[in-house]
DNA sequence: CGTTTGACGGGAAAAATTCCCTGTTTTTAG
DNA sequence: CTAAAAACAGGGAATTTTTCCCGTCAAACG
């Protein structure tokens, strides 16, 4: 029998890291040895303590989970960090694992399947969630930042306007073109991105870091 | 000694509502006594199992927590209902306290808090947590603000859904309305708030904290 | 040279939005 | 309790937008 699998446990919500806590800690075969509120705190506790394996929400305040894997990977690069999040957008996947995860779960998954990660992942395998690992493949290596790259200018400068929340006949004036032609280029934008739906766009523009998240607040 | 506090639990994650039930039992003074992972189905439970207090997470799949409270509610009027969410963002705290909760926490509140909740409810009190019980009053005069409280219930609905980067057949379906309705309610809420783009609600919805900056960029 | 790629937009068909209007519930006010 | 008001749901028709496919033109490339 091995030893004590010790964990560190990051999420920003209090009572989410007490749910794995008492999860992860029923086994007997875990031991939740730290906690942390945000990813400066993870990364200090990680310092700390040495875990074998973090166990890491993905969407944190302040720094963010993947810059806070970045600088525990950059210190430790045997380091074992499961990262979960609430979506099961295999960009989050993708990035999570690109970034030199794991292991990846959702919030969805059954409860006992986090108990299952942390022991292989301590076991030195890869664990990542059935519910995620289908889509993965699909979208593989088109990870987020990438998607932009096919655009040519025009559809770039479209895009652009798009974000700063002009309409199409605006945008067709202001760039001197038909808004046919501003229609055309945002039908092409769509499908090389594979965006569905004008929000979904958006999102990708602003995590594209168009526009930064705290320039929209006002 | 007052008999046990028998709970309704309803969250989409598996793992939040594994968190929450370990919480509570462990006072021994409430059992959760049924489980839901969406809104219809925390309608049927909640009929089946007439609970002291039902624990109920806003965000919903399918018909939306605040949906599924006014359902509740409309059948048993006196049903007491604690809400929670991820947001601490006033406008989801004022909606489900108009709609009848009989209180509100976030995720991020102390776990212990949450069986200070539910016991405070079960003897008919109402309990707010301290994190956005101030925010409540100050935030409430905020001119950005307001700019959503004229909107109903379900233009309310639709337009999280939509800034989830739903397309409006998705949400005629997830709702259980025809295209045309969502539509339509996707015209009035724009007419209601002024914005004229999807850009442009996008702000609205972040000034709000219908969406945290954070999720965005991870 | 051809060939490819991007810029630009027309035309027709398809889809979505808008405006208006009709019912039905629900809620509120007196 | 009753009347009025507001919210909910969606049909019809006109309109706008988007989509798809097509073309021209110019620059870049092998």
């Amino acid at each position: 029998m091995s030893a004590l699998i010790r964990v560190l446990l990051v999420d920003d919500h209090a009572v989410v890291r007490e749910g794995y806590r008492r999860l992860l800690e029923a086994t007997q075969r875990i031991a939740v040895v730290a906690e942390a509120g945000n990813g400066e705190e993870a990364y200090q506790r990680f310092l700390e303590f040495s875990p074998d394996v973090t166990v890491m929400d993905i969407s944190l305040p302040g720094i963010g989970g993947l810059e806070a894997l970045r600088r525990i990977l950059s210190r430790q690069a045997s380091a074992r960090v499961l990262m979960f999040s609430m979506h099961e957008d295999p960009i989050f996947v993708s990035r999570a694992l690109d970034g030199g995860a794991y292991g990846y779960l959702t919030k969805a998954s059954a409860p006992e399947m986090m108990v299952d990660a942390v022991t292989a992942i301590a076991g030195g395998h890869r664990f990542i969630g059935a519910d995620v690992a289908g889509k993965l493949n699909v979208m593989r290596s088109a990870t987020e930042l990438g998607k932009l790259d096919p655009l040519t200018e025009r559809e770039f400068e479209v895009l652009r306007l798009l974000v700063d929340g002009r309409a199409v006949a605006e945008i067709a004036e202001l760039m001197c073109l038909s808004s046919k032609t501003v229609s055309n280029y945002q039908t092409s934008i769509r499908q090389k991105t594979g965006a569905e739906t004008p929000m979904q766009l958006l999102r990708l523009a602003l995590a594209n870091g168009m526009i930064s998240a705290t320039t929209l607040n006002q």
